[in-house]
DNA sequence: ACCTGAACACCGTTCAAGT
DNA sequence: ACCTGAACACCGTTCAAGT
């Protein structure tokens, strides 16, 4: 019974390098990707590890595709739109994507061959700005500035001490533990801003986009600027 | 005679955690963090791998622990000088520190725990700004930019398919293996920018930099805005 | 107090063998 | 064409044993 059990799971869904995108993304959600293994995947699809490898080069190769999958899910820029909304919007939108997948951003840095949903996202962006009237120049300038802020931030959010929803922790984290006055600066911040009812250090982004995005609006129309 | 060896190696120099963390740095930046394991270090160190345990709580111990040492390279903001002249010092240090150990910025991800040097850091940078008047929330937006954009650019910087050196190699990443147009913005880009002589995108940093500076200086003081 | 050897429970990946 | 079992060369970490 088991024997026809497992063959009907393999009949629902045959092994494909999409279906073990899919899986491998949920393992490193939940579980982190430091503990998400060949072996635990083929278990959580019903398959010996080795079977993966014939849809996957190597671990290397699932991993360039993980990341490839999470470009996927970042809108792409509007058409038809201002290019200052759909900037933002897009901003916004990799944020969230890098949000869900936390696991995604750190892979970045040893990931050197970009996929298809990354380079086509990356064209759209240029092409929006290329639209509205962006030198190459500028282009290069404002998406630079976007994108580095954009992963940065969210970066930065997921190395923060203090999650959003723990706020006595906070206290506990800054204010005990080292002796008093050792971090004045850190200890204002956090009894000012961080221990108040409501904080939220994702509410920092679009305050940070806002004035990039003003900067490089005066970059783009010097003569409206300050209208 | 091997005996002897070995006992004045260990003479000139007793295993302490800085000494495991130095070596653990400088192996990570020679041969990728992927490869940086326990037995390696241990045979660097001359060492057996179990004996690291006693200075080092475990990997993950020592992983945070090589994070703080690259934040302690960061150069803290000067005393007395202008805060924008200091931000920029700051943001310009800390992309040269995380350059050299390109592993890093992938490690902040998974690191909860920030030592002494990361958040001396941090009081350093808000004290510079609150010193220089700025309000407990504007220093925060402050920060929360400029931190924001130097490790996003870095990261941007160290994913580029294109290394600054192989400029013939962009043109064959780009160029061929698509169809032709399939990534004509990507390809604009190539061409009018990537593939001159003397392209360097880590120029393109101080240009997003300045144009933050400029916002957040705006910010401050409204009142001389434009001047 | 520090170092080690053996051991445990894992890894990624190969390869020949099955269907 | 796809899946598997055994095997190889690694991991991080523990623990009792040495000095």
């Amino acid at each position: 019974m088991a024997t026809i059990a497992r063959r009907e799971a393999k009949r629902r869904a045959a092994l494909t390098r999409e279906r073990i995108l899919r899986a491998a993304i949920s393992l490193a959600d939940r579980d982190g990707i430091e503990s998400l293994s060949m072996r635990k995947l083929g278990h959580k699809l019903g398959v010996e590890a080795m079977s993966l490898y014939n849809h996957v080069r190597n671990k290397v190769d699932m991993l360039d595709g993980m990341v490839d999958v999470v470009f996927g899910e970042i809108d792409l820029p509007a058409n038809g739109i201002d290019w200052r909304t759909a900037m933002r919007q897009r901003a916004i939108s990799a944020r969230q994507a890098l949000s869900r997948h936390p696991w995604a951003i750190g892979l970045m840095e040893s990931r050197a061959t970009p996929g298809p949903a990354t380079l086509r996202h990356h064209d759209a962006v240029l092409g929006s700005l290329r639209t509205a009237g962006f030198s190459v120049d500028l282009a290069a300038h404002a998406y630079s500035i976007l994108d580095g802020y954009t992963y940065g931030f969210t970066l930065t959010e997921l190395t923060l001490p203090f999650r959003n929803s723990e706020i006595a922790e906070v206290a506990g984290n800054i204010m005990e533990g080292f002796r008093p006055g050792d971090y004045p600066h850190l200890a204002e911040m956090a009894v000012d801003r961080a221990m108040k009812p409501g904080y939220n250090y994702g509410d920092e982004f679009e305050y940070g986009l806002d004035l990039i995005l003003d900067g490089i609006e005066r970059a783009h129309s010097p003569a409206r600027r300050m209208q």
